[in-house]
DNA sequence: CTTGACCCTATAGCTACTAGAGAGATTATA
DNA sequence: TATAATCTCTCTAGTAGCTATAGGGTCAAG
């Protein structure tokens, strides 16, 4: 049986974020000691790594619910489940995409002297210059 | 001088947004019709587009403020403008590597097919197994 | 048995918005 | 000029996903 310290070190967790997970509703309320101090089990420390890899692929607390609520039923179809990873599949690769839009443009704004005032600077005039846009407003 | 409704649509920035960014003094209170509703200036609307091409390139409402703090005294060095920008085109970078081993493991994850039952479902499965994390834990 | 590290609940705060209520202003049309 | 449609106003509260704080109780080593 773990204590809340010591799954929070297991799994990277912090705690008042497994507190806060057991209210959402994503992970049980485990046992008790006779202190009233949380004390988890191998399951418990199971179901939080699932989350922990479900959050750092960005899925949501809602999109992990319902993996969470699919694992207990496991006479469903897994299409759902499926569906849930296809569907944030296809938004990192969004992600991915506009962030490498980024990249380039910081890299223009930040490539030249840095010796100038902010009368010339590159940083400013960049950020009030439309020119380069590729969404247009 | 416009109207709060088409400075948005000229920008892109939803009107309780730009209310927000007025309370923030990322912009100034601009002026009042006799009726008390904001109009805007060229200014205004220029200072609207900065602040919009830095929340895009993911800048915080702080760097903006600093941003915005350092473009009102053109005689200061531009080093922290520079500064801001470096420092965020570090975290994009970083970004878009999480981002690109995420859409490996998604891929993955997904690839498999549609037609089997929790159980056996992939998803579920690869979110409960450690084997290919790349961060310890 | 005391000390220090840990844990408890409850509440408030964070970022960057977004939504709604209820009232007033502006503008287009008849 | 009257009226209807469309803005716009302020204020409050809600969103996600935590994080921090206050004021207390518990656990394990020495």
């Amino acid at each position: 049986m773990l204590s809340i310290g010591e799954l929070s070190k297991r799994t990277g967790v912090k705690i008042p974020t497994i507190r806060y997970y057991e209210q959402m509703g994503l992970i049980d309320a485990p046992e008790r000691s006779s202190g009233n101090q949380r004390r988890y089990s191998r399951q418990g420390f199971e179901r939080l790594s699932f989350i922990r890899h479900g959050r750092e692929l960005g899925l949501t607390i809602e999109d992990i619910r319902e993996l969470v609520t699919l694992s207990c039923h496991p006479e469903k179809p897994c299409g759902d489940a499926h569906h849930i990873a296809a569907r944030h599949l296809a938004s990192v690769q969004a992600r991915i995409a506009k962030l490498k839009r980024l990249e380039k443009e910081l890299k223009r704004i930040s490539i030249l002297s840095d010796s100038g005032h902010v009368g010339e600077c590159n940083v400013i005039r960049s950020l009030s210059d439309h020119s380069h846009c590729e969404t247009e407003h």
